[in-house]
DNA sequence: ATACTCGGCGTTAACGTTCACGCAATCGAG
DNA sequence: CTCGATTGCGTGAACGTTAACGCCGAGTAT
């Protein structure tokens, strides 16, 4: 559809008239309101709903908008509002002391680095991963209404309805990342993070290529109290599932035990495993600790079982090199971190609503892929991008 | 570092009261010129190196800049800019002959839906992916003084050289995708494509996984001349390399067979390669074809024989939904169109140049994760992002 | 001496959107 | 009937950058 917008003045700048030739313009407010006969400010007004105008304008600009396909033009939107900021807020894990949230620090830093011009600030509220208590602490401490949204880790079940109670009350949008909590509740602004179920499903595919009938698989998740993390009860029944699906005839074992930073613990463990089920083919790491596995199985046991865990941490990288473990799955961490902060500040700062829901991708990797997925690949060069 | 500018003055604007507060203020091309005692203009001048500037002025003003770590805001200079424009050409495949090329031009398309607000206009030169002299025809009469940037896919290796000569006289910039020439010619702006070599080893892994001392691998490239297609050299490159490095017992089999095009014929080739090699454990095709051995092999042969190939075409899905292609590598093409596009229209709309070799990543795709990359994932909600 | 060119610099309109402010008309309460 | 509140709408400054334009003065050619 070609509207003919009459009212457009040009001025002999030499590239304009260049443009002529060569394209229709986009229209813009002041076509809108030529069209409907009032003011940019009351187009301004009814496109952001901010009342003060009567029924059957607002009818007739949105309308007329519609019709002639009008797109706000983001950058002059953001030079014009480059005076406003906003004020984030990150609930999670310390970043130092674990690899896994570390990479998702990383992630967090590089959007920063990116919205930083977009006047955005973001505050972190960092707790003990392995303490409940401390994170029950950091949520009394905060202050919700000195912020304009958040993000958070619900990783502890209990303790986070608190929080999610406190958020309630103070309607601030906050984006949940790394698992669902199994609630009624749907008020976040979205998701981000692995589909867990789909996750074992996927490890439990690569598992089954190797399996002959009557081999058998062992699932170790290596998570403290891992009953009471939903992702990891999810990654289990998928992992399950899939099995019985393609392979049926296939044996899965589940075994956890808790005190994986016993490598000689471990060693006995997984000897004593491997003697009571000699065919055994492949084991299942739900946590992203299959490196400790790697390192306490016994040469000899591991040459015709695969390992496959999760995570590209050093530790893992390491014996996916020397082919001690076969196959990783990227949750992606960074990618975590990176897009939570950035749809965060996107619904802020340009009122984008995100998808609900946004599971990461789970990348397969071995040796030869491994550098496409370290370093958060691609988020070096894809910034922060303005659009409604 | 801290400076302090006192010329800023502050309108009683709320929100802009509330900034003193918060944060302070990234330096203008106001601050620079103040500081440096001169005008806009003339720090305008001396930044975009327009001339006209005295020297000792040029280095004040570059000092300064740099002292103060001015970084141009890119949303007003895109909007005072707004009325530029760049022609872009694409000298690419046809459309809707190819799958494989159909995806690129779906992220092309991506790629403009985005970039669309900056004043680029995309010309395609489409040609016969199988007709060489089509290409030359194409070259010839292109103009190429009409464009400002070119992206082109070198298809035909001795063809291409026609085009290389006419670039480089006329000194525009271009990018190459897809595959790269083996040439002395350095002088495109970046190459966005596969790691042929990589993705050979990659494949070589997967399969690798499943072999047994004395098994044997097939590799059929289904590729019209592939001798000429240096990609696919170094694809076979990887494949034997990594056979050779990590099970150097099983024998790697190059058999090629150009009328892929005929399932029976395809068929009766593949049976009589299974009884001549009753060992094969995997079948391995370099190009995007591999369900064309899916269709074509007996279902008896193919109990304990692994297929592997490239992209997420709908006839590999199909087959590999089925079982019947184990793996299939994701070369990614609709993000080679998109990134190539958005290289080059940063290239010239920003001036900042990319990197000059971007290989994509090589996904390993499974029946449970194939979903996170079709339908070009991430794409949608990562824009064209302004930055220097 | 006059008419130029041109180097060096400042001024200013324009890009499209946002939002505070202010004016006029209308409404409702006293 | 009057006064304050509210509704409906227009105006214009501001965001930071770009580049056309024009002015001044020094140098050069006639």
């Amino acid at each position: 559809m070609l509207i003919f917008i009459e009212n457009r003045s040009w001025k002999p700048r030499l590239s304009q008239c260049f443009k002529i030739a060569a394209m229709e313009k986009t229209p813009r407010l002041k076509d809108i309101a030529d069209l409907a006969d009032v003011s940019i400010g009351t187009v301004d007004r009814v496109l952001h709903d901010r009342g003060r105008v009567a029924a059957t304008t607002k009818e007739k600009v949105l309308r007329i908008a519609k019709e002639i396909g009008y797109q706000p033009n983001i950058h002059a939107s953001i030079l014009s509002g480059s005076s406003r900021n906003y004020r984030l807020c990150c609930l999670v894990p310390k970043n130092g002391m674990d690899p896994f949230w570390d990479q998702v620090h990383a992630g967090f830093q590089k959007a920063i680095s990116q919205i930083g011009e977009q006047n955005v600030i973001v505050h972190f509220e960092e707790f003990d991963l392995f303490s409940p208590s401390d994170f029950t602490k950091k949520v009394n401490q905060l202050q919700l209404n000195k912020y304009n949204g958040l993000i958070v880790a619900p990783i502890f079940q209990r303790e986070y309805e608190l929080l999610r109670k406190a958020i309630n009350k103070s309607e601030i949008p906050f984006v949940v990342i790394n698992s669902l909590i199994k609630s009624e509740d749907k008020s976040f602004l979205c998701y981000i993070g692995p589909h867990s179920y789909q996750s074992g499903r996927l490890a439990a595919r690569l598992l089954a290529e190797h399996c002959r009938p009557d081999d058998k698989v062992l699932m170790i998740p290596l998570e403290q109290d891992y009953q009471n993390a939903q992702h990891m009860l999810e990654k289990e029944r998928g992992f399950r599932d899939c099995f019985s699906e393609i392979v049926p005839s296939v044996q899965v074992i589940t075994a956890d035990f808790e005190a994986y930073n016993d490598p000689e613990a471990l060693g006995a463990f997984l000897t004593r495993m491997t003697q009571i089920h000699p065919t055994i083919r492949g084991i299942y790491t739900s946590a992203s600790r299959i490196s400790k596995i790697a390192a306490a199985i016994d040469e000899q046991e591991i040459k015709h079982i695969k390992l496959i865990g999760y995570d590209t941490l050093d530790e893992n990288l390491m014996y996916l090199d020397h082919g001690k473990i076969t196959y990783l799955i990227n949750q992606n961490p960074p990618l975590m971190g990176y897009l939570g902060m950035i749809y965060l500040a996107k619904y802020l700062v340009f009122k984008s609503r995100p998808q609900k829901y946004n599971y990461l991708p789970l990348d397969v990797i071995l040796p030869e892929n491994v550098s496409y997925y370290q370093n958060h690949y691609l988020l070096h060069d894809i910034l922060f991008i303005p659009f409604m």
